[in-house]
DNA sequence: GTCTATATCTTGATAGAC
DNA sequence: GTCTATCAAGATATAGAC
């Protein structure tokens, strides 16, 4: 159960209430412009409202950047476990590394700017953002970690690579997707998430080789 | 022949002439803290001048930005075709893949903050830089399109991959290791640039299935 | 080619009414 | 919970001396 509900993916944009719709728009704006070209004005003016107002809802603007990142994380984190809990024990591990490469894409791609942010503007993010993002990033690598290192013990990974780094490399080329995918408009390729998902999963499990 | 010679990897920084200095300066800069985070006085404090200065060698923040990203790109496209001189004419599509990884993520780690610039700070980069980029970005995505349809011509490549998404997933890939990747420093699996070029040759070309 | 000085604008943030 | 009004600081950029 997550802490604070977030109801951005199931209610239209008019419909959020204040404090969603500043988060909405602003992980928009973060998420095109970056977070020190977009200033607070271009926030409120987005929303609708009056810059000064955003600070009834957010002590800073940099507590405001954080949450986005905390909410796309969170995101992530819940799908991640979500795909665990729906796994059958006993999947086979190519299965399992299906499931969630289309979980994390599908959260990458499903929750809008809030997950994206984390890929894209939070390398440049300041450093106070940066650690108190950190923890909750280090604790969905984990999950990962745990995932990776069941394939290697019952030798289905590159003995050559360790987990952190095989880790690295799945999540980076995943992550990567973000320039160039668009679920809405379809591609000759990969129409949907699902469509991605498998075949960044072919690519991290057999290569893009014939 | 580049148009412009850039000397930020022969000489150490306190070597550079004032152009090249700002250049390098601002690099870093943008590259830690973003573009719109990165003012024209941090740079010039870093350089050790005023910040009017620099606007005897660049007429906007703007403009200085462009140029960063370009010189990136040239160095980037410089090493794709000096390793297309250097292959012979018959080596074998993994062989030529792998050379071209490799020459990728040497431009990547060894120019430091131009290329990794291209990467990081681009997609949140402001329109006008974007639009003046984009093009030599393109010349050089022109240049892998050209590789991989060779490769798949050649039955060598997945034949469910159209050239341009391969193209993709293996850029996006190989520059997601900007993200954790130190030369400076050993890990465990990828001690210099080459050894990471193996592995994530490997991943594109095999996956890292066992 | 770098400086001082400064113009002009925009920024994040605060105070206090409603 | 949103508003008006405003502050103080920092932003890009310009003018002109050396």
């Amino acid at each position: 159960m997550p802490i604070v509900s977030v109801t951005t993916s199931s209610a239209s944009l008019a419909e959020l209430t204040g404090r969603d719709r500043i988060l909405q728009e602003a992980a928009e704006l973060f998420l095109t412009k970056g977070y020190g070209d977009t200033s607070l004005r271009d926030i409120a003016s987005a929303v609708g409202i009056q810059p000064a107002s955003i600070y009834h809802h957010f002590s800073s603007k940099e507590v405001l950047f954080t949450e986005i990142l905390r909410i796309g994380i969170e995101h992530t984190t819940e799908a991640f476990d979500r795909t665990n809990a729906d796994l059958n024990a006993d999947a086979p591990p190519g299965i399992a590394l299906l499931a969630h490469v289309e979980a994390h894409l599908t959260a990458l791609f499903d929750h809008g700017p809030y997950t994206a942010a984390n890929i894209v503007v939070f390398p440049v993010a300041p450093d106070a953002v940066k650690a108190a993002v950190v923890p909750i990033r280090d604790a969905y690598e984990q999950r990962w970690d745990t995932l990776l290192r069941e394939l290697a013990t019952s030798g289905q990974l590159d003995p050559d690579l360790d987990v952190r780094m095989a880790r690295r490399i799945v999540l980076g080329s995943i992550n990567s997707t973000i320039e160039w995918f668009n679920p809405t408009d379809s591609q000759k390729d990969a129409q949907s998430v699902t469509d991605l998902a498998k075949v960044m999963t072919d690519l991290v499990w057999k290569g893009i080789g014939a």
